[in-house]
RNA sequence: GGACCUGUAGCUCAGUCGGUUAGAGCGCUUCCCUGAUAAGGAAGAGGCCGGUGGUUCAAGUCCACCCAGGUCCA
């Protein structure tokens, strides 16, 4: 070993507490300004635009909230490590109804008016420091988990720039003619007292049991009036039975007037269309006549209930069949039951008809007071009341309970009406052609979300929905003109404003209640134009985030342009129809382009029952937990690279603690083992010349080659987007690098040869920065005992290093080959141990291998089998030797010979043995000539323990020990024992010793007579001498003497296996 | 009801261009190796590759239908 020097690496612990090591890091990073510098240093270099879509700062972020983080933070990394300029800004979803929902639940409030009364500067107040409470949650974990995004300068979408940005795009829509008011059927959350969006309206889905009712509807006039046929009319929401108006037919389905089996309905005529006969009436029921629906056209019937008064249906021909196409046959009676208020093709129907729209029902969804029966009732619950009404009437056919989902509000759970009210829509249907050939044009990962998921929602496109009836929002920019309500004007910025207004409004807080109060003159006619009332679908204020977040164009106009559109978003799948669909459609409505390019979409989390992982189930899993207990590292490796990004994947601790162990600290172990012996020998990255890399030892050059064979695999699959093949290849290289290059090359570390550290080191060097990105924690501590300090010219963070770059001349795919083929053979021979029985310390004289390529491996390779299984020699099979057998080769056979495939197979298994690994079979009476890939040939040796696991590759072992055999094995079981013995006792590796030693069996005697002067230097025993005994102090059973009082004698252990005694002490000590 | 995804060892998941002995990790049992390692290696046990049919010389892989779970939508 040199003579030492000075250490060059700080000392690195075997044992690591990471999560405790990620704290330093944490610090370190922010001492050092880290991130502020990685930006700086790539500020000259190209471009590559992130948008972090901005998560509502409601409630505590769980884990399905670090998983989109933790590839929103990889590839900007990644990006950055390339040279790229990736600038990061956080933002804050800070409106919306989840907002109000929760202040709502603080105040004890239950309706919209609790809030008025609260007052609604008050409200809004409570939100916005609601909001902020929330973020500072999220800002925590973002922090914690190395989630690199700007914090102190997050947008905010309540800022009042903010706010003025998302404006100016809406004027840029309604002055297109894309923002206008429609008097629709929109699902209607009564408890919220608002309309919500179809992408809300998606959200909220659960399967609930609704009353499922057949109603009989007596006709009234005509021939089927005459005869007592009845209407048979199915629903599933009786409350809209109040104010039913129609009842519509398909005019090209046949119906047929049944009479109903004799018994329980007594031969009633019931009307149904034909093909629901049998489940709406029953099989046996009689068909009387046969008629198509355009027959039934006009036919009035009695209405089902008469709380309302006749004079609301005034408008029209009410209570009569009506014909529409969109009824169908596949399940109720073929009689669909029109409300027109209620739904979105009843009202449709209405209007094609001229039928009036009753509405019985308030917008607090209570039915008016007043009504009979169910005034005041809450429009769900009053459907029991009425069942028992209509079956007390005798018009109740049937009624049963009926599963199906049924939409409910995604943040309160309050069941949805579909409700007939004036509201404000973005045409996106007019723009869908623009949408989908922005899809065509943009980068899905996984593709197929592209055409799949994403392009069937776009396809199906209606118009967006985008005003709230509520108060803590973008308030809509919309003034009208209380002379002509047609006078609409839509405000673009405060400035706009206060021109229109005739004051200074720069100053306005742009929220409600204080914008209500503006007035404006109306541009086109000079009377007074007041505010709409509604604020916007916050969803509008994400998808407005790539300019509004610079408060552009009225502000950072420039920095905007330069950064639209992103080359990179990422969420997860439940953001199609949210985020990915809000900003590209605002992007396509005011830039007339998406605001991105590429998009990951990934999987969802799901917890240990297979079941999305989501607030409102409480399953959630808490980050912070994880990163105490397992570190961040961990839980972002299992993100990145445990199961496929865009699969729904399952978190657990089991998972975490593998991908510790396996991955985190053997990539730590092995880095701690450079240090212990680059500090013992002196060696220091730089401090001798290194040799080239061409020409160092096989194991060098092969661990190079395999080094930058990942780099360019890892930065291939980076580039792809795909985490899950470089995390693989990355696992795999630190296996490679760990449990062959290390272990085989432990004596030369030990000897302290330069190549061997210097190798190891550039490994190291490279993995660690490939491995940067993905868990940037351990990476840059090791990176600060490695680098930092040792060479002086690198930076101070991993994170500010470039990334590897492939030296192709390194790579040997032929040498990566004969190392696999080395490594299948030493399994094979350790197996061949382990069936034998002779335990690999032993020694023996050969092993024969059987392998159509061992003859082209060279020494060098030869002599690592031979190391590895502890044998003196490894020779190749020679003919005399071996039994041959030969197998077909099915893929090979199969190109060549196609549908004869199987009886050349045939023929080749009746065959003799090859010849020189050729075969002549002769199939149909075709001679054919078999050789090389059409045959798989395996030579097993006939004498010894052989066994075979490969095709083709066989190990077999020389049992015969001989007495010098055995007394090597004895000599190197000895320095087991007393490698042990220096364990227990605590010395350093470098520290020597004086042995004294004697044994009772003559066979270890012999052997340590032998290989005495071996067994010395092998424990740095500077002297070996046998003794009778102990001078003062007695041996002690397997392990360190515990008094210590007698150093000069040394420590006694005994190794009663080997008949062995020794006394161990530190070198000098012993007299 | 429709669309999409997933069904492979007890658990978590790979499986390339279709090729005949289907792999890895974890867990279990036994053994081996080890002065970096919380590691590593070998053997054993564990599989109707969800099911049925089809295409093909050949199907875990391609096609159709069905079943189960999940997600999204009506």
């Amino acid at each position: 070993m040199p003579a030492h020097t000075m250490p060059a690496f700080p000392a690195l612990p075997t044992q690591v507490d990471l999560p405790a090591l990620e704290r330093d890091v944490l610090e370190r990073w922010k001492d050092l300004k880290v991130f502020e510098r990685s930006l700086a240093a790539t500020a000259d270099g190209p471009q590559w635009i992130f948008y972090e879509g901005p998560p509502t700062a409601n409630g505590k972020p769980g884990t399905h909230h670090v998983e989109a983080r933790v590839f929103k933070d990889l590839f900007p990394r990644y990006r950055t490590m390339r040279g790229f300029h990736v600038p990061r800004r956080a933002g804050w979803d800070c409106h919306g109804l989840p907002v109000e929902l929760a202040v709502e639940k603080e105040l004890g409030f239950t309706s919209k008016s609790d809030i008025e009364a609260f007052g609604i500067a008050a409200f809004n107040a409570r939100c916005r420091e609601s909001v902020l409470r929330h973020v500072a949650d999220f800002s925590r974990m973002t922090e914690r988990m190395g989630y690199w995004c700007d914090l102190d300068n997050a947008y905010r979408t309540m800022d009042t720039p903010y706010i003025e940005s998302v404006w100016w795009s809406l004027k840029q829509i309604f002055d297109k003619g894309l923002l206008v008011e429609d008097h629709r059927v929109t699902p209607y959350c009564p408890r919220d007292e608002t309309p919500l969006s179809d992408h809300e309206v998606s959200q909220g889905y659960a399967d609930v049991v609704d009353p499922s009712v057949y109603v009989r509807f007596p006709v009234t006039s005509g021939p089927l009036g005459d005869a007592g046929v009845s209407l048979l009319v199915w629903t599933t929401t009786p409350w809209t039975l109040v104010s039913n108006t129609a009842v519509a037919a398909h005019p090209d389905v046949t119906y047929v007037v049944a009479r109903t089996a004799a018994g329980g309905r007594d031969g009633e005529l019931v009307l149904v269309a034909e093909p629901l006969l049998g489940s709406a009436v029953g099989a046996d029921a009689e068909v009387i006549r046969t008629l198509r629906g355009s027959d039934l056209a006009g036919v009035t019937y009695a209405r089902p209930f008469e709380l309302l008064p006749m004079t609301d249906f005034s408008g029209g021909p009410a209570h009569a069949v009506v014909l529409a196409d969109y009824v169908t046959t596949t399940d109720g009676t073929g009689l669909v039951h029109q409300a027109p208020a209620f739904g979105a093709e009843d009202l449709a129907v209405a209007r094609a008809y001229g039928l009036p729209v009753v509405n019985p029902v308030g917008r607090d969804g209570r039915f008016v007071a007043g009504t009979p029966l169910v005034g005041g009732v809450f429009f769900k619950d009053a459907d029991a009341a009425l069942i028992d009404d209509l079956r007390s009437r005798g018009v109740l056919w049937r009624a049963e309970d009926y599963t199906h989902s049924y939409p409910h509000c995604w943040r309160c759970h309050t069941p949805l009406i579909y409700y007939p009210l004036p509201s404000w829509y973005i045409r996106t249907t007019a723009i869908a052609d623009r949408l989908l050939a922005e899809n065509e044009r943009t980068d899905w990962h996984p593709e197929r979300i592209k055409n799949g998921r994403f392009g069937e929602w776009l396809r199906g496109n209606v118009d967006w929905a985008l005003s709230r009836s509520r108060y803590w929002g973008t308030p809509l920019p919309v003034w009208r003109c209380t002379a002509d309500p047609a006078h609409l004007t839509c405000v673009g910025s405060l400035l706009e404003l206060s021109g229109l207004a005739g004051r200074d409004l720069s100053a306005l807080d742009p929220h409600r209640p204080f914008v209500d109060d503006v007035t404006i003159t109306c541009p086109a006619c000079a009377a007074v134009a007041r505010r709409v009332p509604e604020v916007i679908d916050v969803w509008y204020d994400s998808g407005a985030m790539p300019f509004a977040q610079w408060g552009a164009p009225h502000r950072n106009g420039e920095q905007f342009e330069g950064q639209y559109p992103a080359q990179y978003i990422c969420e997860a799948i439940d953001q199609t129809r949210g985020w990915f669909y809000t900003l590209m459609a605002v992007g396509t409505l005011v830039f007339d382009r998406s605001a991105y390019e590429t998009v990951l979409c990934l999987g969802l989390l799901l917890d240990a029952d297979g079941r999305k992982m989501s607030k409102h189930i409480g399953n959630v899993l808490d980050p912070f937990e994880l990163f105490d207990r397992h570190g961040a590292d961990a839980v972002r490796w299992l993100m990145l690279a445990a199961g496929s990004p865009w699969a729904d994947r399952r978190v657990g601790h089991e998972a975490l603690e593998d991908i510790v162990r396996k991955v985190l600290l053997t990539y730590w172990n092995t880095a701690s083992f450079l240090v212990l012996y680059a500090n013992a020998g002196g060696w220091a990255p730089g401090r001798a010349p290194a040799s080239d890399p061409r020409t160092r030892p096989v194991l060098d050059r092969w661990v190079l080659s395999e080094l930058h064979a990942a780099i360019t695999e890892v930065t291939e699959a980076l580039d792809a987007f795909d985490s899950l093949r470089a995390g693989r290849c990355l696992a795999r290289f630190i296996d490679d690098l760990s449990n062959w290059y290390v272990r085989r090359s432990r004596r030369r570390f030990w000897e302290a040869d330069p190549d061997a550290l210097d190798t190891l080191y550039a490994c190291l060097d490279g993995l660690t920065r490939l491995m940067a990105p993905f868990t940037p924690f351990l990476t840059d501590a090791l990176w600060s005992k490695l680098v930092v300090g040792v060479r002086p010219q690198a930076p101070d963070s991993v994170h500010l290093a470039d990334w590897p770059r492939a030296a192709d001349d390194l790579v040997d795919t032929r040498l990566a080959a004969q190392m696999d083929l080395v490594r299948r053979l030493v399994e094979l021979g350790r197996a061949a141990r382990a069936s034998s029985g002779v335990r690999t310390r032993q020694p023996l004289a050969r092993a024969v291998v059987a392998a159509p390529e061992f003859a082209g491996l060279p020494a060098d390779l030869r002599a690592q089998i031979a190391d590895e299984l502890n044998v003196a020699a490894v020779e190749g099979a020679t003919a005399d030797v071996v039994d041959v057998t030969v197998k077909p080769n099915f893929r090979a056979l199969g190109r060549r010979f196609g549908k004869r495939t199987p009886l050349v197979a045939a023929a080749i298994a009746t065959a003799g043995p090859p010849v020189h690994g050729r075969l002549t079979v002769e199939v149909d009476g075709d001679r054919l000539d078999l050789d090389g890939d059409d045959l798989i040939i395996t030579e097993t040796p006939r004498e010894g323990w052989a066994v075979t696991s490969e095709s083709g590759l066989s190990v077999a072992l020389d049992l015969e020990i001989t007495p010098a055999l055995r007394r090597a094995g004895i000599a190197r079981d000895v320095v087991r024992v007393l490698q042990d013995a220096r364990k227990t006792s605590g010395l350093d590796i470098t520290d020597r010793v004086d042995i004294r030693w004697s044994a009772d069996t003559p066979a270890t005697a012999q052997a340590l007579l032998e290989h005495g002067s071996a067994v010395a230097a092998e424990v740095l025993a500077v002297s070996f001498t046998r003794a009778a005994g102990p001078d003062t102090a007695g041996p002690t059973a397997a392990g360190p003497d515990s008094g210590g009082s007698a150093p000069a004698a040394g420590t006694g252990h005994t190794a009663p296996d080997l008949g062995l005694t020794f006394w161990l002490s530190p070198a000098g000590a012993a007299g």
